[in-house]
DNA sequence: ACGATTATTGCGTTCTT
DNA sequence: AAGAAAACAATAATCGT
C-alpha cells in the first residue's frame, strides 16, 4: 500500500502541472500502467482478458483495471478519504439525484444564437460546473464506499490483495451504476463478500453484515446483483473451505484435519454437500476424524466451534458413514 | 453424550391476479 | 410480470436413553 501511495503522489504533482482539460485522461493512465505491468494475473499467474469496461483474469476473477475514465481518478479518491475520515459524518450522499443543472450550448433562453467570447465564457462555465458535480457526487460516494471497504477487509482480517479486489469490484459497481435504489454501504459489503467468495475465503454474508451493520437482505442484493453484472468467478461455498479455521479453532492435530479434509473432499466429489450449511459438514468432518482416532472431540465442540448445532453435526456425520469411508 | 422425533426456518418453485 | 402460496429440504429444539 506504501508504494501505491507514493505512485499516487506522483501522478498527482505530474497532474498539476499540465492543463486542466487533461487531468482525468493523465490520471487514469497512471493507474494503468502501474496496475497492469503484465498480461498476467498478479493473484494467480493466470491469463488476464482486457473487454471493454476492465481488465479480468479469467481464472481468479481478479478485476485488474478498469477501462473507463469517466471515474474520478484515484488521488482525487484517497484524497477524499483522508478529509472523509477525520470529517463530518457523510449525510449529503443523496440528495440532489436528477437536480442538478445544465448549461446548455448554441442558443440563449430565446433561441437566439450566441457568439464570440460569451459562447467561450460559458464553454469554460459548463466544463467547470460539470467538473464541480462529479466531485461533489462521484467522487465523494467513491470516497465513502472505498473508506467503508477498507475499514471492513481490515474488521474481517483480509489479505490486502483481497481487499483491493473488492475496492475494485466497488468502482466498477459504481461505474456500471448500481448503487440505484442501493446503499453504498450494502454495496461495500457485498464487494467485500464478493472478494472473500472469489478468493475461496470462509466468510459468510453474515459475518460481512454483521461488521458492515448493514441488514443481511440488503448485503444479499446487492451482492447478487454483482454477480449478475460481472458474472463473478465465486465458487460455491464448500466445506473445505471452511474446514482451516474450523481446525485451527479447535487446535487440531494435523492428522485429524488431513483426515477430515480428504473426507469433506470425498463428500463433494459425491455431490451430497449441496445445500448444506457448509461450517456444519466441516464440523462433522472433523468429528468423523476424530471419532477415528478414538473421540477426539465431542458433536457439541465442533458444533459450538463451527456455529452449528450438535443435530446438524449428527445429520452430517450419518451421511458421512453413509459414504463408507 | 448421543440418538430419535418434532418444530422451525429458509428457499426455490408454482400458481394466481 | 409481479406477488402469494403450497411444498420441500435443512437446521434447530426437545426429549429419551
Amino acid at each position: 500500500m506504501v508504494e501505491g501511495l507514493a505512485v499516487l503522489e506522483s501522478s498527482r504533482n505530474t497532474v498539476r502541472t499540465m492543463a486542466t482539460r487533461d487531468i482525468y485522461e493523465s490520471g487514469f493512465d497512471e493507474d494503468v500502467r502501474t496496475e497492469s505491468s503484465a498480461n498476467q494475473c498478479p493473484e494467480c499467474d493466470g491469463r488476464v482478458t482486457t473487454n471493454v469496461v476492465e481488465t479480468v483474469c479469467e481464472d481468479c476473477g481478479l478485476v485488474i483495471n478498469e477501462q473507463r475514465i469517466d471515474h474520478g481518478p484515484e488521488w482525487r479518491a484517497y484524497d477524499d478519504e483522508e478529509c472523509e475520515r477525520t470529517g463530518a459524518p457523510f449525510t449529503a450522499a443523496r440528495h440532489d439525484r436528477g437536480l442538478s443543472t445544465e448549461i446548455g450550448r448554441g442558443t440563449d433562453a430565446k433561441g437566439n444564437e450566441i457568439s464570440g467570447k460569451k459562447r467561450r465564457r460559458l464553454a469554460r462555465m459548463r466544463r467547470e460546473q460539470t467538473r464541480g458535480r462529479w466531485r461533489s457526487k462521484a467522487e465523494r460516494n467513491l470516497a465513502h464506499g472505498l473508506g467503508e471497504v477498507r475499514r471492513l477487509a481490515s474488521a474481517l482480517v483480509l489479505s490486502d490483495s483481497v481487499r483491493d479486489q473488492a475496492c475494485q469490484l466497488f468502482r466498477s459497481a459504481q461505474n456500471e451504476d448500481l448503487f440505484r435504489g442501493r446503499s453504498i454501504e450494502g454495496i461495500a459489503a457485498a464487494s467485500v463478500y464478493g472478494a472473500c467468495r472469489c478468493n475461496g475465503l470462509s466468510r459468510l454474508v453474515d459475518d460481512v453484515s454483521e461488521m458492515a451493520r448493514v441488514a443481511e437482505s440488503r448485503v444479499t442484493n446487492a451482492y447478487k446483483t454483482l454477480n449478475e453484472e460481472f458474472g463473478l468467478p465465486a465458487e460455491p461455498v464448500s466445506p473445505s473451505m471452511f474446514m482451516p479455521p474450523l481446525a485451527s479453532d479447535l487446535g487440531c492435530p494435523d492428522e485429524i484435519r488431513q483426515r477430515a479434509r480428504t473426507l469433506a473432499e470425498l463428500a463433494e466429489e459425491r455431490g451430497v454437500t449441496t445445500g448444506v450449511h457448509p461450517a456444519g459438514f466441516a464440523a462433522a468432518c472433523l468429528y468423523k476424524a476424530g471419532e477415528e482416532q478414538g473421540k477426539w472431540v465431542t458433536q457439541s465442540t465442533v458444533a459450538e466451534t463451527g456455529n452449528v448445532t450438535p443435530t446438524t453435526v449428527r445429520t452430517h456425520h450419518e451421511t458421512l458413514e453413509e459414504l463408507a469411508v
